[in-house]
DNA sequence: GTGGTCTAGACCACA
DNA sequence: GTGGTCTAGACCACG
């Protein structure tokens, strides 16, 4: 299953990414091992040092930890992956924000439409 | 200036999707000439039949119109246009409240969030 | 101009049913001079020879004569050419009836059909 | 068998036509496959991509079904299917009674032709 | 120049 | 096998 990526930004960044994504969603728990370097290079179809690499910028961050000779894991530092969850968060919220915005949607408008969407088709848990 | 596209759909789909989206946020207005099938195409370095039949596929929405051996022209059919528009902001929205389901956020968390951001960064133009 | 023929009529036959329906519908009348064989040839793309073909099988049927130095024209014996124009628009109704009764349609719903349509645009010259 | 076209007109559509009138003679019943792509292709003695838009637009407006990997079949909706019927019927009548005026005959000549025709090989059913 | 059509041949996803 | 997409390159009609 290969992937395609965008021309403007690092590949090993675009990787990271998708890791910390499927992190943050739960996909990858904390604990979990993370595919070998070289299971993930013949996964994405890339050169097994663009993975390594991107396992390198998350362990610098903490989102993960490198066993000698055992594989990389998943942090189980719970307020770090809070943090990266809000984060990421915060961070689609901006863009899509700003795509609203160029769409030429007030901050009222965006409101209106999202509240009429969640009550739509909602699951009212409370 | 090429592009990079998604194995998972067609690229004239995301070539049309492109183009509506620049009409949406008013790059593109009512009336404007897109550019020809071959500058198209050589643009985002795609065959020149490919850029064809996004085109088609838009004339078939009627979201432009095509005028023989003068060019292909964005609809002036506002009120097709203001539809387009809603559309695609409605579908933003669900994108978005998906993705954020899936990082754990409750109908009520975004809500929150949102407001945050907007009076974060607001325009307070009252 | 060049034209498209049928692969399972002689070409010639094909080319003297389209100067009789031009004759029949007054496009050509009697004591019209034909055009020349060769300017025909050269108008519809075909060897000469078989415009000449088309010729004269024509005034072998008396509908058109030829004058030798001057050129071939449509008969002025009018009788003739009504029953040539009876003769066409008797082929016409059977080809259209036939046609008709093969998308299920009965006589007496053709009979309707055409009915309201003549009626639809109608010009009630009486 | 390859087949003869008109340049007047874009091929697919004339392929797109004979279908339809194959369907709506009931040649080809609902639910029947197509041939396929290839077949039609060298049937007809066209490239296979002209063979497709022709599937590719029947499908667009409802007349057929395609099913990945399987093949294309006439749609099971009788109510379009009937629709399509009364179309066809319709034009052919328009173009008829065109060409019967163009020979000269008016309505009420063209009425009385065609009880006669049809009185003359007359099915008496009743 | 423009868009529209067609061919030849390739690869893909699905079943 | 099926249809679906894409490329490369050609020719056409229109203005």
């Amino acid at each position: 299953m290969s992937h395609t990526f965008q021309h403007s930004q690092p590949i090993y960044t675009q990787i990271m990414d998708i890791f910390i994504q499927r992190i943050c969603r739960g996909e990858l728990r904390p604990g979990d091992k993370l595919p070998s370097v070289r299971d993930s290079a013949v996964e994405v179809g890339v050169n097994p040092n663009t993975i390594q690499r991107s396992y390198m910028e998350m362990e610098r961050r903490g989102v993960v930890e490198t066993k000698r000779g055992q594989g990389t894991f998943v942090t189980t530092d719970i307020e770090l992956l809070e943090h990266l969850r809000q984060e990421l968060a915060r961070n689609q919220i901006l863009l899509f924000l700003q795509s609203m915005k160029q769409l030429g949607y007030s901050s009222h408008d965006i409101m209106n439409m999202i509240n009429c969407s969640m009550h739509t088709k909602e699951d009212t848990k409370s």
